[in-house]
DNA sequence: AAAACTACTTGCCATATGACAAGTTATACA
DNA sequence: TGTATAACTTGTCATATGGCAAGTAGTTTT
């Protein structure tokens, strides 16, 4: 078995090759279908997933029920909707798969356990989180300071995986502008 | 002493009252002058602080060099850069007094210590970081889905303390917007 | 008390983006 | 293969917000 993107993902000093062991071991992996929703809001979350191979998105409803995609979640990275699965309450998010998709999933109980056994375990759960609210923030500055066609070619450079393959409504949404502009924004940028 | 604030915000069914006492004895009482900066960019953050009394601002130099306040913390709140604390890396935000202030400070080898001892402050602390994901994900929604009128007014209702005692130009950054717009939308609700 | 400075307001005009509706193209389904 | 549906584009017009500059009022400094 190839164990890369374990190495890669949980990468930290304090975990040792025996302790990743454990981890790895800790995960089964899942195949998942085009369409197939990971968790939908209401329910509570149970598991998280490393994405093997896939393209999955995170999406909520805002106040006039429109869908509002809030991420986008592909290979290498972890699906995880870490409110509802850390608190143990009902997900306002849905996550669901754009293309279909391998994965290796680990559930809430066996994770927790590791977690409070394992010191190097804590320090890099917290860091992951810790980084992952650093990008959040920066999001949210990056929604008020740049114009919607910069946060294009910024999704571009970095991710340009996503706009290849997720629809335009869904990007445009993730954007925070209508699919409308998205359109004349990609007219003006490529023509 | 009163322990009040410390009962209300490490509150959590796995910390015992003997654990909670460990927690506030790490605590200790200092005060803060106006204008004071808790931390600078560039630095790394060793210590958060529960406050008791005043107002403080996070604030990051966007890539013109103007300055954008991040987020407001008042009474009974933390006043944390969670990324450089945890993460162990230099701080890109300032953390800023905007009032004389009373807080309650730790240092960040003596929480790890106690993160590491005690289930109970683990999963609270797991818990609080999944709740300022959340919030700051919400807020990146609010950034893009409602209007600069209705953000103030949002802040208004949650945190009135913030509109009364802060400037109005660092109000109109946290909200996305200039002061010159901050202080029409003004003008048009109260005249 | 004068001067400098900061905080906030107002006017004028520019522009990015939205709203709505219609058109085109591609995809899926029967 | 044809039809329905979804995905995307384009046109016209409206509006929220920004940019810049000037003005007023309050506060601090000397």
């Amino acid at each position: 078995m190839d164990i890369t993107i374990f190495e890669n993902t949980y990468r930290h000093p304090l975990i040792s090759q025996k302790e990743l062991e454990l981890l790895i071991d800790a995960h089964k992996r899942i195949h998942i279908k085009e369409g197939e929703f990971m968790l939908k809001e209401g329910k509570t979350a149970n598991e998280y997933y490393l994405i093997e191979r896939g393209l999955f998105r995170a999406f909520v409803h805002n106040t006039s029920g429109n869908e509002i995609t809030t991420d986008f979640f592909t290979d290498n990275e972890f699906l995880i909707e870490v409110s509802s699965l850390f608190q143990r309450i009902p997900s306002q998010e849905n996550l669901q798969a754009l293309t279909d998709s391998w994965a290796w999933k680990i559930e809430f109980d066996v994770f927790q356990e590791l977690f409070h056994k394992i010191e190097g375990i804590r320090e890099w759960g917290r860091a992951w989180m810790s980084e992952q609210l650093f990008i959040s923030k920066r999001r949210s500055i990056n929604m008020i300071t740049t114009s919607a066609k910069d946060r294009y070619l910024a999704l571009l450079k970095e991710k340009p995986i996503i706009i290849q393959q997720a629809p335009l409504k869904y990007i445009a949404s993730y954007l925070g502008i209508t699919d409308t502009s998205l359109s004349r924004i990609r007219k003006e940028l490529f023509q």
